[in-house]
Order: structure tokens, then sequence, then C-alpha cells
DNA sequence: AAGCCGATCAACCGCAATGTT
DNA sequence: CAACATTGCGGTTGATCGGCT
């Protein structure tokens, strides 16, 4: 036996409000206030479930609304909250004033998601994505191969750019292989550069610091993957080198040193027969 | 000018939690 | 304590709009 409707579905309007609409909900809302959303319609002389009612007044009608491009603070906040509580929308909204649950769910998920997808951060577990660390480690391979030029090429045409881009964030920059960095720019059409990771971008509302603050996220990852308790320990050959190759002075390579040689997880070395273009197609 | 397509966001749906009788 | 009602929440849908061909 399934629950009853929460409201008869017979002589119930649907879809968008109109004006009138909601002029009839705001004055019936004025005077008696909110609630008892089961009988509001009908009192308030509307042909509209009470869940609709609800829903116009909590997302649209209620007075403290505020409405409007999201700030570059509201979005840090999201992102922020969201990394602590995942999808509990309404538990973010009640920290950023003004702002609904629906509207927040609605911005996560046509631009905040998609950016941090862009700059290669898991929007579930906002961390750097480990298929694109994996990636990493197969073009930090690639420096070792002798017919490096030729391969490069290939990578760098089959290979999505935003890929590449965030390859490029990882990779060595203080080892820029010419062959690598040209065919790797002439792909991305806008070259990387160190200064570009620390920089807002200009058509952005919001500063990268997704991309600024991956090494603390992968220093989180690893912390998990340390602690054993996520994946079985591999090998002992671990490669820190074709993982990635911040520069030897970077005290973040320090750090993920020492939680790597903690741990042979990471263990990503290639086969001496390993033929990358069997593997590029 | 018309059609297509992707982005956006208001609104809906179903379920869970909570309150009431 | 069970049954039912109400409210809240998160996922999804679909109407609309603007850009592009």
């Amino acid at each position: 036996m399934g629950r009853s409707p929460c409201c008869d579905k017979n002589g119930v309007k649907k879809g968008p409000w109109t004006a009138e609409e909601d002029q009839k909900l705001i004055d019936y809302i004025r005077f008696h206030g909110p609630g008892n959303w089961r009988i509001l319609p009908k009192n308030a002389g509307l042909q509209r479930c009470g869940k609709s009612c609800r829903l116009r007044w909590t997302n649209y009608l209620r007075p403290d609304i505020k409405r409007g491009r999201f700030s570059f603070e509201e979005e840090e906040t999201i992102i922020q909250l969201h990394s602590v509580m995942g999808n509990k929308w309404s538990a973010i909204a009640a920290r950023l004033p003004g702002r609904t649950d629906n509207e927040i769910k609605n911005h996560w998920n046509t631009h905040i998601r998609k950016r941090l997808i862009r700059s290669g951060i898991d929007p579930v577990t906002h961390s750097p994505r480990l298929d694109l660390l994996d990636l990493s480690s197969l073009l930090g391979a690639l420096f070792n191969q002798p017919n490096f030029s030729s391969v490069a090429t290939q990578a760098s045409s089959l290979l999505n750019p935003d890929v590449l881009r965030l390859a490029s964030l990882l990779l060595p920059l203080q080892n820029p292989n010419p062959v690598y960095s040209s065919n790797l720019d002439q792909n991305l059409q806008t070259p990387i550069t160190s200064s570009e990771c620390s920089q807002p971008q200009a058509e952005s509302t919001t500063p990268t610091n997704n991309e600024t603050s991956s090494f603390e996220l992968m220093n989180a990852r690893l912390d998990d993957v340390a602690s054993g308790d996520v994946l079985p320990p591999l090998s002992e050959s671990f490669d820190l080198d074709s993982l990635m190759s911040t520069p030897i002075s970077s005290p973040q390579r320090n750090s993920i040193e020492a939680e790597a040689n903690s741990s042979s997880f990471f263990d990503f070395g290639f086969p001496d027969d390993f033929i990358l273009d069997d593997f590029m197609f």
C-alpha cells in the first residue's frame, strides 16, 4: 500500500508560476505566515499543491532571498563546505545567508562542478583525480623514451587538452623538455607557465586556487593511502619521479616523498619491455 | 530566417525524517 | 506504539534562452 499523494492531483496546476499566483501566495503568507502548506493553497485561492506553494515561497518569493551572481567568497564557501558536508545542500545553504539550497545545488551542478573537473579535481572527493595521476606518471615516463619526440606528438594529439593541462601542472616544471613543452603548448594553445598556477584567470570570477592547492589535496590523498586502509600495499619499487616531478627544493616534494617512501602504493614503474605505441593505439 | 544545441534554473518527484493523533 | 500527516531534502526534469551554423 503506497503513500497517499501529498495533494489531490485533479485540478492542481503545474508548471511555471504566474505573477498573479505569486501575488496571491505573497498576500496570504504576509497575513497568515508560512506553514500549513496543505491547506494554504485552498485558503489562498490557488490551484496548486501545497508542496508547490512551499517550494515557490522558500526558493523564490521569500523576502530575504539574495538573487544574482554568486560572489567569489560565496563560491569558495560552497566548495569548502561541500568538501566537508557533501551534497547536504540545505546545510550549506544555512551558512550562506540569502541563498537557497536549490540555488546552491543548481550553481554547483552548472558551474562549480564543471570548473573543478576542468581543473582535474574530483568534485565528489575534492582530490586530484587518480586517473590523471596515472596519466602524469605515464607522461613522466615519456621523458625517458628514446623516441620521445614522436611519442609526445602522438600523445598531445590524442589526449584531451584539459587532461594535458592538468598533466602539465603535475609534471616537471623544473625540467622542461623542449620537445614536450612545444607539443604540449601547441595543443593547449595557451602555454602553461609556472606563474599561471597562482594567478586568477581573467575571464573567471574565481581564482584558480583549485590548482594552487592541488598539492595540499594530493598530500591529503597520500595521507589516506599511506595509512594503509584505503588500498593494499604494493611493491617496494616506488618511483616518485614517475609520479610527479615537483622541484627538488620544493617543500611539497619533500612532504610527498616522505609520504611516498612510507608507502609502496604509488608504484607506477613501467616494465622494461613496455611499448607506449601499443598503448596509444 | 530557421533549426539545432548546450547551458541554465525553476519546478517537480520520490523518499526520508519528523510531528501528531 | 502504530498509523497517518506534514515537512524537508536531494535528484531529476523540462521550459526557456542565447549562441552558433
